[in-house]
DNA sequence: GGCGCATGCTCAG
DNA sequence: TGAGCCTGCGCCC
């Protein structure tokens, strides 16, 4: 599920298999062959993640931008490189010659492989909002976007410019968990609920790159849920909303509603989390 | 086996 | 607003 901590996870396993080694670059499918050949036998020296994006360094100041889009993957293994499955984009090889345990990756399907320069990342990193995975965010910024937009929160969560990492069910699940209407425009919202909503998405997406899911429930029940409690029995679903279109909120019973927003499927329950309306002024 | 949809984002128009 | 990327999965046959 390449949201955020999906991202985070990856920098790390890179780095767990790759950092400060010597590793063979190579494009199977070809699409990346001449950068490939450019990285070939130079040492990789860090994998980070910002949001959805993921940069790998390597020496002489060179890096791999990635966004792995809806479906792309990086699969990375223990052991010697088998022939390659697919369309592989990208393959890194460190073959064990420096004593360390041989190891191979295979990017596969990412609309986004580049290789950028220092300043064309730094561009980039600025037009992303705050993210909740990293330590040094601060989420005034996302609240000076929220605050002045008349946009949806649901559309802003998703935009990358208010909060970077956070992906649909990230979303959905925030939006139930504080019960807030996803039509509500940003700047109806109190700051002390923003707030709420970030502190509980730094946690959710902790959690999230702990245990490689996204599980937004903790039964039976958890203080940020709202002080809500369960009323049926949720085995069989990590998340409250997320994709239960007509099926019956866990909270209230009522039947989860999906509608296209930002041209992405959104999922919330009309009970939980009712229409919001303006405060009628007198006059 | 085929089909359609999915956690995302960019670009053309 | 729609196509494109071109993978993986669940579903249906």
């Amino acid at each position: 599920m390449p949201e955020g901590h999906t991202l985070f996870r990856l920098a790390r396993t890179l780095n767990e298999h790759f950092a400060e080694r010597v590793v063979s670059v190579s494009s199977p499918q070809g699409r990346f062959a001449d950068a490939a050949a450019l990285l070939d036998g130079t040492r990789l020296e860090v994998a980070e993640s910002y949001g959805k994006h993921l940069f790998v360094d390597f020496e002489q100041e060179r890096r791999v931008h990635v966004h792995l889009g809806l479906y792309g993957k990086l699969a990375v293994h223990r052991g010697a490189a088998l022939p390659p499955v697919g369309q592989v984009r990208l393959r890194l090889v460190a073959d064990g010659t420096d004593g360390r345990s041989p190891s191979y990756a295979d990017l596969r399907g990412a609309p986004a492989c580049e290789l950028m320069t220092a300043a064309e990342q730094r561009a980039l990193l600025a037009r992303l909002g705050p993210d909740p995975l990293r330590p040094d965010a601060d989420w005034t910024r996302a609240w000076e976007r929220i605050s002045t937009s008349r946009a949806p929160v649901g559309a802003l969560l998703m935009d990358q410019s208010v909060l970077a990492g956070v992906g649909n069910v990230y979303r959905a699940e925030v939006l139930f968990r504080h019960r807030v209407d996803p039509l509500r425009p940003g700047r109806t919202l109190r700051r002390s609920q923003v707030e709420r909503m970030w502190k509980d998405l730094v946690e959710l997406m902790a959690d999230g790159v702990r245990t490689g899911r996204i599980e937004t429930i903790h039964p039976p029940h958890d203080e940020v849920g709202v002080g809500r409690v369960l009323t049926a029995d949720t085995a069989d679903s990590p998340v409250f909303v997320y994709r239960r279109t007509g099926l019956p909120c866990f909270v209230c019973g009522a039947t989860v509603r999906t509608e296209v927003l930002a041209a992405r499927n959104l999922f919330w329950c009309p009970r939980c989390q009712p229409r919001f309306r303006s405060r009628a002024r007198a006059g």
